[in-house]
DNA sequence: TGTACATCAGTGAACGCGCGTTCACTGATGTAC
DNA sequence: TGTACATCAGTGAACGCGCGTTCACTGATGTAC
């Protein structure tokens, strides 16, 4: 067989496996260990334990990702885009995020860290994490506080950025605060005060 | 006595054996792993890496601790009676804990991590470790609510409480804010807005 | 006074284990003929 | 049509390494005499 023959062979050949396969799989890598390193920490989560989760074999990991660092900054930017989509659904003004913060700062969200807020789970861990992966929480998070911005002052949203951090900083805390303590009664008081601290903020005028 | 303190005199010579040697080498460990965790994070600093730091080898560690939890616990109580000592010896009112907020949310401490806020660097790690650690951590940040509190209202601190824990987290999480975002000039925003925001909540009415 | 000795803080090698990563292999697939 | 085959997503054992922890040992010390 000549050389030519052999290569336009090789160039011909198509995809065997249904095309989005592999990326579906790599999406349910993704949002399963989402999960998991919200629950049990970014360090404290092995590759080996984030591929059973999938429903796969540690071997297959490095077909979808370079290395653990990559697939952090893929589940950092999808966790952040999914967060943000869930502000950008909400209705123009405080009313809705005033009920949002309820949600937000409830036992339910304290309770499942897995299926929470990134940014409560993971927020100082994602400080020491490597340049690429502070590239993507940066992209992510801006993003959010711009959206959140919009929907305090649709007209003016940069006038509106310092209330919408504010508004990020007394959900996360407060919701870390609420897990970290070891008494019930003392984390139930944390959730009280940070709604109570965030509509304040909400309402300075 | 006499004896004891003549050794303390030319102590390198001699402190092996004096009765406060082991006492003050284990709070050695204390304070230089609490420098290290602040700054690698807890999962990221290992036994032998904390022993290094303290000028000692990894085999004594046992001596002076039952276990790496054992030494968090440990930890954990030591950072928090720093910083409730820090915000004891302020005045009264509210002006000294807006100068407290302007030190806190200033660059050198977003930079320097190992020698600043344990909550600001630890307390999405805290949130999942052991009760006992976390037993520690609320101990800690009762006393410290309790202090922040009487500042602000000395005649009714209980209900300043909730002043107190905004301040808390909004000095919290925008520090954590402004060290996991690789942008400096965002990172120089956030700590702005985190300064204002504070301010929001010391002067509600 | 000098010396022998019990004490014990600290040493450093070793343990089993799980980490991130690599790689030779498997086996289900869609296509070619 | 049926079958041979190239493809490649996924398997599972293995790699070196650092983890928390254990333990037999060292050697400077204060005390006894």
């Amino acid at each position: 067989m000549r050389k030519d023959d052999f290569q336009r062979g090789r160039a011909r050949a198509v995809a065997r496996y249904d095309t989005e396969h592999k990326a579906a799989t790599r999406q349910r890598i993704i949002e399963s260990a989402g999960r998991r390193f919200k629950q049990d920490g970014i360090d404290g989560s092995g590759v080996a334990t984030l591929m059973t989760d999938a429903g796969l074999t540690n071997g297959a990991f490095y077909a979808h990702f370079q290395s653990k660092d990559d697939l952090v900054a893929n589940v950092v930017a999808d966790q952040l885009a999914a967060q943000r989509s869930v502000f950008a659904s909400l209705p123009a003004g405080r009313a809705a995020l005033e009920e949002f913060v309820r949600e937000y700062l409830a036992p339910h969200h304290r309770d499942n860290p897995g299926t929470g807020c990134p940014s409560a789970a993971l927020l100082d861990e994602i400080g020491r994490c490597d340049p690429t992966i502070r590239d993507s929480y940066t992209a992510g998070v801006q993003s959010i506080v711009d959206v959140i911005a919009t929907r305090l002052s649709p007209h003016d949203p940069s006038a509106a950025r310092t209330t919408a951090l504010g508004l990020f900083t007394v959900l996360v805390a407060t919701m870390q605060l609420a897990r970290a303590v070891s008494d019930g009664k003392l984390s139930d008081e944390i959730l009280d005060s940070g709604i109570r601290n965030a509509s304040i903020l909400l309402h300075p005028w």
